[in-house]
DNA sequence: CCGGCTTTGTGAAATCGTGCACAAGTGATC
DNA sequence: GATCACTTGTGCACGATTTCACAAAGCCGG
């Protein structure tokens, strides 16, 4: 029972992949299995093995030799070591479109991060209610942070009005962000920023599909069928 | 005017930071600024001159020495190289709650992805109007992605409908997929998938506020104020 | 208890991405 | 047309990440 082992610093590309082994598991554990390997995981998750087992041993070495991993005790350490043994109350700032389907999702409350407000500038949506909450005033931002011990706040304004809402997620003592509008914000040193762009991921795809056109016709050069591509599961 | 070299391989960690240069660039044009430095562009996207530098040295060799950047030419040389140039339609499988609010954002079709259609499988959402698109029953699917010339798939079902929604876009003729659901998919090879998760993110931060919290009180170790972390802007 | 089979944990090599540092262009000024 | 200030393009070293490969460990059947 090494639980000493807790404050090793895990690399940002394995932290990202935890989330996913997470889910995976907890999909096999409610489906009855209790022990996988690390080769099992490494085809749920569409990575390596040797990933798998590199990215498990940051957390100590909770596998046995010859069996694998008990997916239970897994689910645990992830968690425990991803902050998720307890929940995250978020703030989202901007319920238009995407903030109301954002408080609307039921998913964030499920996996531990509850809507504790959401708040907007605009004096026509406030007091409509999205997903349970009713919007409040872009004002009341600091206190519902106060109220609610918020360290997380989720961005979903249009971008003119992110590097505001940013300013005062942080005057209002939030930690980390979750961007989802397309500029890039500037924070200080010691907020942690997340940046989600739906245009930007499209962009990423269509480069890809103006390669796949480029070495049909032309191509003088073949280019391997675009692999390697982070997110491609083959 | 070399157009000779179109044909590189693009590391991907530059084909995710185009976009964002791009989306810069764009707004600058805007604001009648005709030249950019290297530095001035790493400023404004919160990354290294160098890196940008290099970045943009795979689009070929379109800097000035002494002087910077043609905003109005990089802008044409990376529209080029990602594929702009063309409209990219999608269609979006799933109508629920994130997939009207994606059909409804504007943003997909200011930026070049015009929602070709949105299907669900559900007859009571069929014929729901949102975003200016009629629902269209799952089984159109494939018909509109042939009419429409459709090659890239959004997803936005329940997690338990996501691979059946990917075969049906693979069968369909879509070589692309932004998927929203929080399941990997398996798809055959020279698909390009890429993965949107929300929990994933919020479970990311998560861990940083986690490692923030432990510095604070035991702290035997005093972690570099969480840095380094992909997303972060200082 | 032993030998065979399986699977982990981890050094070490290979690959990829980043950032420094500087030579080499370029425009401006005299 | 020589000099200067500025900025690109890139070789190189470094750090992070991935992958390989294998010894060590655990289980099982005899």
């Amino acid at each position: 029972m090494p639980s000493h082992r807790s404050r090793r610093r895990i690399p940002e590309a394995t932290v990202a992949r935890l989330p996913v082994y997470l889910q995976i598991l907890v999909e096999q554990a409610d489906a009855g299995v209790e022990n996988i390997s690390s080769e099992g995981l490494a085809e749920l998750a569409g990575v390596n093995a040797a990933k798998v087992r590199k990215d498990l041993s940051y957390l100590g070495s909770y596998g046995t030799r010859g069996v694998g991993y008990e997916v239970a005790y897994l689910v645990y350490q992830i968690r425990r070591e991803l902050g998720l043994d307890h929940d995250w109350p978020v703030v989202i700032v901007g319920a238009g479109n995407l903030g109301q389907a954002l408080a609307g999702y039921g998913g964030f409350n499920e996996r531990g991060f509850p809507v504790a407000g959401i708040v907007d500038i605009d004096p026509d949506k406030v007091d409509a209610v999205v997903g349970g909450a009713r919007v409040r005033p872009l004002d009341e931002l600091a206190q519902i942070v106060a109220a609610k011990n918020v360290s997380i706040g989720v961005i979903a304004t249009p971008p003119a009005a992110a590097q505001d809402a940013a300013d005062r997620l942080v005057k209002a003592g939030v930690t980390s962000i979750l961007n989802f509008a397309p500029v890039v914000l500037s924070v200080p040193v010691g907020i942690t920023v997340r940046k989600v762009d739906l245009a930007v991921e499209l962009q990423i795809l269509s480069y890809h599909e103006q390669r796949r056109a480029l070495s049909h016709h032309g191509a003088q050069l073949h280019a391997l069928p675009a692999k390697g591509a982070r997110g491609v599961t083959a």
